[in-house]
DNA sequence: TACCCGTGGGG
DNA sequence: TCCCCAAGGGT
């Protein structure tokens, strides 16, 4: 049996190295500040579903001076809401974020839900954003996985260079074991793995020389394998119907007028595509036509 | 599950 | 230039 003087040297769970580094580095987000509100909290998720941060901030600090409450924004058109997102892209996103609000000013006296199944139910509200919302609003001790925390966790538990098809489940079971019991650290261990596989642990160019967690990584560990798995196929945009929309809602964005539709013929060349945009548009809610034949933003409530 | 849905910056 | 990527959700 075992008896030298030397016990094992415990390595330190991933939550030890990641809180103190969060809590001395982290980025100054507005969204993070106190004083948020969890509908604060709610906006910043909706807006950071696949956009980068520093186009975020400037559109969600106008939003909260504008629709500070739920109620506020359900109060607002459409086209007002359209508008406000700006080019942040994927626009449906402000259709859900708009009916979401209404949806809790209505049936939840204008306070954002703190239970995840609740939170699923709200438009636009999925796995990740509920999540999101119970931890950092509410200080729930929740899992929450997104991209980020899915790379790190295949690197730093799992010795893996990328993460890989989504392993919804199991993503959870990996996050909810590098929790501590405690509610409020366990969020912050939360934003501390996003932080992580945002500026240190990214996807490219990883800085493992001044990585917090790396003497808890096992992919650090084991040199740093390159990823062998599958590659998900390339997106593509250039001529795709995301872009003639993007280029026609691009038109109605910008006009207070509503616009013939000569107008919106103009952005694009190919007349089947481009009629097929625009109709996808108007079966969105996000473009309208009028009586007379002219287009504008969608209104709808 | 695979694909669709915007936009722009960086390697 | 082109390709990859960025706090996903819906179908």
């Amino acid at each position: 049996m075992a008896r030298s003087a030397t016990v094992a040297p415990p390595v330190p769970p991933l939550a030890d190295l990641i809180l103190p580094w969060f809590d001395a580095q982290a980025r100054d987000l507005p969204w993070r500040r106190a004083g948020t509100t969890p509908w604060g909290v709610m906006v910043s998720e909706f807006m950071l579903q696949q956009t980068p941060v520093a186009r975020v901030e400037p559109v969600w600090t106008r939003w909260m001076t504008d629709w500070p409450l739920p109620s506020a924004l359900a109060a607002a058109s459409r086209a007002d809401v359209l508008r406000a997102w700006g080019k942040l892209g994927y626009p449906r996103r402000a259709v859900r974020l708009h009916e979401a609000a209404r949806v809790i000013a209505t049936e939840h006296d204008d306070v954002v839900p703190s239970d995840v199944d609740i939170l699923e139910t709200l438009p636009g509200v999925g796995s990740y954003t509920a999540r999101a919302v119970a931890a950092f609003a509410y200080r729930r001790r929740c899992p929450v996985v997104d991209t980020n925390v899915r790379r790190v966790v295949a690197r730093a538990v799992h010795g893996r260079g990328a993460a890989g098809p989504a392993r919804t489940k199991a993503d959870l079971v990996d996050v909810e074991a590098l929790l501590p019991a405690d509610e409020p650290a366990a969020a912050r261990v939360c934003a501390g793995l996003m932080e992580l596989g945002a500026v240190i642990c990214t996807a490219r160019n990883p800085l493992c020389g001044v990585c917090p967690a790396r003497g808890a990584c096992a992919w650090h560990a084991a040199g740093h394998p390159a990823y062998t798995g599958p590659r998900r196929p390339p997106q593509g945009y250039a001529g795709t119907d995301r872009q003639v929309r993007g280029r026609l809602l691009d038109v109605l964005r910008d006009t207070s007028m509503p616009v013939e539709k000569a107008v919106l013929d103009a952005v694009w060349s190919d007349a089947a595509q481009r009629d097929r945009c625009l109709d996808s548009l108007l079966v969105d809610g996000l473009a309208e036509q009028l009586a007379d034949g002219r287009f504008r933003l969608g209104c709808a409530p």
